[in-house]
This record gives C-alpha cells, structure tokens and sequence, in this order.
DNA sequence: CAGTGGTCTAGACCACGCC
DNA sequence: GCGTGGTCTAGACCACTGA
C-alpha cells in the first residue's frame, strides 16, 4: 500500500522504535503493546511485516508475546550471560600458542565411566599449555574416547581449541559444551608449568562436550593462571 | 495448495528435519542446503513458510544465510555458552537467601570515577551475604549512585539480586550486564563472614549494570566460597 | 462471542553475487 | 542475465483468551 524507499527495512524501524522505547522506560515491564493489526495500521505496514519486526524483539528478549492475549514488554534479560570462548581464552588478541606436552593411552575407571565407555575401553590423555605473550597461562587436560577408527592426529592437536579437537577426533557430532567454572589450588606439576608456587589460587574451567544423543565425546579439564587469565560475559544482545 | 492437518507446524518440521541432517553429520559444516524455492516445492509449503522454518535455524546459529548466494551450514557453535544467573547463584535450589551487613554513603574516588559521577557524588556501599543451606557462600559489595531524588529501600535490598536492585534502584533502564570472573583469596573480613581462613582461594564476580547510553549503573563485587559456589554455563541453545 | 496472536499462501519487486 | 536470498503484501483460517 506504501511506497517505502527508506534505506531501513519497515520491520527494523519498528523493532528499533519499540526497542527505544524499552529501552528509555516509556514501556515499561509487563506493558502491553498495541495489537498487530494497529501496529500495522500506524506504520502503515502489513501484519507480517509488523511480526518480522516484533519477532527480532521476541528473540532479544524484550517481549513476550501469549497466544489470545496480547504482547507484553519484557525489561532486558541481565541475568543471561554469553560467554565467548575465542574472545575470552585470548584476551591478549592473537598472541596465543600451545604446547603440546604428551599423549597418553589410559584404562582410568573414572574417565572411561564419564565418557560412558565400554569396561575395557581406553581414553586418550593428551596435555597441553596454553601460552599467551611467551608466558603459561593455562594447563588443560583432555579425555578423549579412544576409536582404532579414528587416529589422533598430533600436528593438529596443538592448534585448535578444544571443541575443534572433538569435531575432528571422530564422525560424530558434537552438538553440545556444558562447562562448569570452579577454583582449585596449583599442584605441583601445574605449578611448574605455570611458573607458580605450588598451592597458588587458580581458575578451574570443565567442559563436556556432547552428541546427539548426549554421549559424552570428550571432557576437557583446564586450569588457569589467577593473574593471566580471565572470563567475560555480557548480556548483549542486539538485532 | 496442501492441507496440513498435523499437528506441529510445517515450518517447523522443516526446521527440524535439517536439524536433525545437520546433528547427524548428513549435512556438514560449509554445505549449502537447497534454496528456499526447492525446499518450498520439496515440502508443498510456501516460500515464506519455508523462510520461518530457516529463521529457527539461523537464530540458533546452524546455518548462514548470504544474500545472492545460499544458504550453508554452520556446525553446532561451541565456543558460544549462556550462564543463567539465577540457576548457578542457586545450585541447591531455592534454599537462598540474603543477609544484609549494611549500608553506608562513601565519597571513594575510585568508583566515583568508575560510575561517571560528578567529582562531588557520593557513592552507596551495600554489603550483604549470600547464604544456601544456612552456609555462608559468597559476600558481595554493591556500589551504587548516590541519588537523592530515589532513597535505597532497605527492605527491599535483602531479597533483589544484583540486577534488580539497579533496576529499582533509579529510573533509568538498566539494559547491559558485563561480567568478568576471576580469582583471588579472601582477606580477613570475607574469611571471617564466609567461615574460611584467610588466603582461601576464592572465585571473584565483577558485575558492572549499564544503561543505553554506556553509563554505569552499579558495581557489583561478588567474593565466593570456593567450595560453595561454581559457575555453569552451556551452549545448548534448541528451538 | 469478539479480540488476540499463530500459521500459511501466492504472488511481487528488490539487492546482491557470479558468470 | 540469471539465480539467490531479503522485503513486503493482502488476504485467509486457526487456536486461544476472557468477558
């Protein structure tokens, strides 16, 4: 019905003017904002066109739409937080290395439980050190279920991060990384490679990297330097 | 053109269908999957019904669309994980609760700066403790603007998490939360409200609350018990 | 019952990438 | 020029809510 020869999308600008006005409190939580049909008529839009718009909100989190009821402001979601592992594992840019320290073919009941093998299973042990600026930042050991099928491949294993390593130890797909963020002490060996005192404060990150049908495929367990390492969050979420 | 008597809608089936393609290695990371007007004659279903299945995808990061181009599969992304505040503060369930130590009106230059006020603002210091199960977990120092059109509501303080404090602290929206997680051992006076001894190893929470316009709403400090308290976090991120 | 959001269609024109 | 995804329309019918 209306010629729009703007540079922006109509579903944008409307996102964008509800977003604002989420944003500088003139909608305020639990609000209800104004149908589709009037939405569309005040833009000046068709109704599609005014549920593209409200679905990149639905996604930000600020609205909550019920079915026969209406749509209702949400006030951002601070309590959700995105970790990115690339930005945060390398918070020095790109000054990031590691060193392989070994790979080991181990029968540990423990492990061979966790990753749900069969008893007589075996699991890779490989050990490596992340540096960062030519200084240890961090010890991660990695478990891994050992496939005759499937050889590890050592010149890959000192590059790529944790996940990639599952993706291209085996067929399976990894679909899922639960991760749990804890604090521990340096043991000795730790302490050596980190070039700290024994019984230093350290940040403890667990990954389990998952399939499908949540097999287990591979847990990583890293250990970090309290003064080189750290993680950031935020809960940004534009559109 | 097909009637569609199912139950679950056809968007939604395509959707899944590719999902599935994707999570069992059919479809693999770089392919392009069939342009919207073949799967749309594939599936008897429109082509904008077949875009909202392939939104579900995009959002949930399995595929990438590029104008002019194609659409191609992206593998499940790994290194992108979500911590849920309100779940990992509560590990025992709802047994949680707060104890406020106080309140008090301080003029330090530090967070004067670090909350953008004028040189002359004063600063709300709020200390309180997390307990779980009667155990003390976690002592955290909230900063605040001093404002004095909106008084800090006591009783109110003892119950909000840290983002809803800000929230009702002021007017302005609160609309980004920046998170950096860390390691330090405790001083005297957290040893002595987290029932440790001095120099424990501890996991540190900096939380900093942030408006529109990239001001600093609050500060929030958080010293935890290591053996009371862990972080989880995951990338499981379905539709 | 009227009003709401959820699903879906069969077209249209556009901007972009590539040959 | 041709094929791709991006935007948009003007309808339609459905399922759900609440009076």
């Amino acid at each position: 019905m209306r010629n729009n020869k703007n540079l922006i999308p109509a579903y944008y600008r409307l996102a964008d003017d509800i977003k604002r006005q989420i944003e500088t409190g003139e909608l305020k939580d639990g609000d209800m904002i104004p149908t589709e049909g009037q939405l569309g008529e005040t833009y000046g839009i068709s109704r599609m066109t005014v549920r593209h718009g409200l679905a990149l909100l639905a996604e930000a989190g600020l609205i909550e739409t019920v079915k026969g009821k209406g749509t209702f402001v949400h006030r951002p979601r601070l309590n959700q937080l995105v970790i990115d592992l690339q930005e945060s594992a390398a918070i020095g840019a790109e000054k990031c290395r590691y060193k392989l320290l070994g790979v080991k073919l181990i029968r540990d009941e423990h492990y061979i439980k966790e990753l749900k093998l069969a008893p007589d299973g075996k699991v890779f042990l490989l050990k490596r050190v992340l540096y960062k600026e030519n200084k240890p930042v961090g010890v991660e050991e990695k478990y891994l279920p050992y496939l005759r099928a499937t050889p590890l491949l050592e010149t890959q294993l000192e590059y790529a991060n944790f996940s990639e390593v599952v993706a291209k130890h085996q067929e399976t797909v990894p679909v899922r990384n639960d991760m749990v963020i804890s604090v521990d002490v340096l043991n000795a060996e730790q302490a050596r490679l980190l070039e700290a005192e024994v019984n230093t404060p350290a940040l403890v990150i667990k990954q389990v990297i998952y399939s499908k049908d949540d097999t287990p495929l591979g847990i990583s367990h890293m250990v970090c330097h309290k003064d080189r390492f750290q993680l950031k969050a935020t809960s940004y979420t534009p559109f």
